[in-house]
DNA sequence: ACGCGGATGCTA
DNA sequence: AGCATCCGCGTG
């Protein structure tokens, strides 16, 4: 008999609601989706390859180390929901939230790689535009909103290391907290070899 | 009100 | 190594 094609189903919110270095482990091989309304019948797809974490308000590097606000406040959701922020006037990046309402943990989406499509998407400014995602998809929910995250296979070899882009943060700036898939070619940045030698 | 600086990416 | 470009936030 014929397979069925069965529906990939968005991860569920308990896969966010664990701190922000289990699920950005979690997230690398999964695959986001985002419909964009009226420009694509089909949604478009990327496998994540390249994630950082952001453990809450302790966490000098993390936006909400400088407490709620306005922005920051979808920090504060439920795991699950969308943090989109501009940065340097120019980049809007992707988070997701995690750990527990009220506890600000994130997930920064680094890099991905297209699936169904063409484009650039070896960096987190690169893959909002990519994408289609913007400012209005903050606070959104991925469990079921236009953006969603479905399951995919763990890559066979995690790269880990320092975050980028945070060296103000202090003893944080240097956490271990970045983590990619290590045989992906478009990872954002290289990560340091902690190569042996030959 | 106002000035500053940033979880980037491109060019030199 | 320098720069574009603009919003949120801290200060007044």
């Amino acid at each position: 008999m014929a397979s069925v094609r069965t529906a990939p189903k968005p991860l569920t919110r308990e896969v966010y609601a664990r701190d922000a270095d289990v699920v950005a482990r979690r997230l690398l091989g999964c695959v986001l989706e985002v419909r964009r309304q009226g420009l694509d019948d089909v949604p478009r797809r990327a496998r994540i390859v390249e994630t950082e974490a952001y453990l809450g308000e302790s966490d000098l590097a993390c936006h909400a180390s400088r407490g709620r606000t306005r922005r920051t406040e979808s920090l504060y959701g439920p795991p699950g929901t969308a943090y989109v922020y501009l940065i340097y006037g120019i980049h809007r990046l992707f988070n997701v939230v995690a750990s527990e309402a009220g506890d600000p943990h994130a997930v920064l989406i680094r890099a991905v790689e297209p699936l169904n499509f063409e484009a650039r998407t070896h960096g987190p400014g690169l893959l909002s535009d990519a994408l289609g995602i913007g400012l209005d998809d903050d606070r959104s929910d991925l469990t079921t909103g236009r953006i969603r995250i479905v399951d995919g296979a763990a890559p066979a070899r995690v790269a880990v290391g320092p975050r980028i882009g945070v060296d103000f943060a202090a003893a944080w700036a240097d956490a271990p907290l970045r983590f990619g898939d290590a045989d992906s070619d478009r990872l954002s940045r290289r990560f340091p070899s902690h190569d042996p030698t030959p």
